[in-house]
DNA sequence: GATTGGCGAACGAACGTTCGTTCGTCAACG
DNA sequence: CGTTGACGAACGAACGTTCGTTCGCCAATC
């Protein structure tokens, strides 16, 4: 890559980060391309030598965060580990990437319907790869019960893990519109909490969640790497 | 009422379903008037005969569904059943208005910032009550255990309370974002699949999920006719 | 080493359209 | 007959986008 392509590269990326923090406040349709001109110092006309409309830079934005997501949830889940300790990590990667990118988060969550069908299709497409992965993690710990056989439950019907699958990525989502670093623990505590509620739930007795004893040494520092990738919102 | 003031209570109730079905579409910034009025058949200026402004439509149809909520959930946990039931009647009250209700809970859930600070506060206050009542309904649960005494687990600290309850209230909020009644049952199997997370997890044995027997024989309808008071959005 | 020319990148100005809102008028109803 | 409410027309402001131009860098030429 030419010095040329890189500085361009950066600033696509300056731009699309300022985009998210201005859509996250303000909604799509909210935010003006003259106020990303004022945040980002360049002049109106001269974003359109970056993104060749207003939905395309949309269309890019989600594009990077999906794909972002998608590859560090594939590549920290290859690891052997028993199912409910595969899921805590499923949980705190996302828990993870959406309490450092609270506002390229709020803009997945609100604005696929502002994409025109073309870019929306291909959002989905990343949407539905990325929920079929949380579903394989949540159906691992569904069928293998609280880790001892005569609790096990056996497998369960389709629609029935679709509804918790859906349910445990609620819990996850809805993170951006409560969670303040002050308030309510780390990140670990939080997708802890998640993690707990989802394979125990309040009331029962089961194995607490994993330690990081019990996940590979170097878990924190891979997922925070992986999380920077690509993206280059940060 | 005078039956002018009825037509007049009325046609403000059109004008904010219409408003609701449009916002939830295409966001508030991009709903115009213009818009707003081809939906409900009036001409633009026409709609200022019954809102001073767009931004006081939106707080109205915010303030309208939260209080529908609250009274909703107030009115349904009076009786003394026990917690886990109390649980259910809550998520299942929430979970019930927004299926019937998806486009308001749309609005509620994305346009609280698009509101100016003085309608955002007391929006705010009826978020944070509700809240609330949702909170006492999961600390009893949480501070019974498994309905038998030996698995108690005692009060929890108040933070891991609130994680727990925002993350409730993320698996019924999230289900405007994914729920088709052709794919994912009854609102009553979404209900009982959230209720059965929250309480049990995925893979503990516990007591599954009230069935209706276990309620008041009347609460279907007392659901049915506490949600559609006052809003006026059906 | 100085001059030139091509080119990416930034810009201000302006386009036509749409925005939220106001106003004067006029028909209809109590 | 007086009041209410519905309306089209019109307002200034802001919208996304385009255009012509300029600036500064880097390589090729003299």
């Amino acid at each position: 890559m030419t010095p040329r392509q890189a500085r361009l590269e950066q600033q696509r990326s300056d731009i699309l980060q300022a985009a998210a923090t201005l859509i996250a406040e303000r909604g799509f349709h909210g935010m003006s391309m003259r106020d990303l001109a004022e945040a980002t110092g360049f002049g109106v006309s001269s974003l359109y030598n970056y993104f060749a409309s207003k939905e395309e830079l949309l269309a890019e934005l989600q594009t990077r965060a999906f794909a972002t997501l998608i590859d560090a949830a594939e590549s920290s889940l290859t690891d052997a580990i028993d199912p409910s300790a595969r899921l805590y990590v499923f949980i705190f990667n996302q828990v993870r990437y959406f309490i450092d990118h609270a506002d390229v988060m709020r803009v997945l969550i609100h604005e696929a319907a502002a994409l025109p069908a073309e870019h929306r299709h291909k959002v989905r497409g990343l949407k539905e790869a990325y929920f079929r992965i949380g579903r394989d993690a949540v159906a691992a710990v569904f069928a293998q019960g609280c880790g001892t056989p005569d609790t096990a439950r056996g497998p369960v019907d389709a629609v029935a893990l679709d509804r918790a699958t859906y349910s445990i990525f609620g819990m996850i989502n809805w993170v951006w519109a409560w969670y303040e670093p002050a308030l309510h623990g780390t990140p670990e505590d939080v997708a802890r909490s998640i993690h707990s509620l989802a394979v125990c739930g309040l009331v029962a007795r089961c194995p607490s969640s994993p330690t990081h004893a019990q996940l590979p040494p170097d878990f924190a520092q891979r997922q925070v790497s992986l999380l920077n990738r690509r993206t280059g919102n940060d």
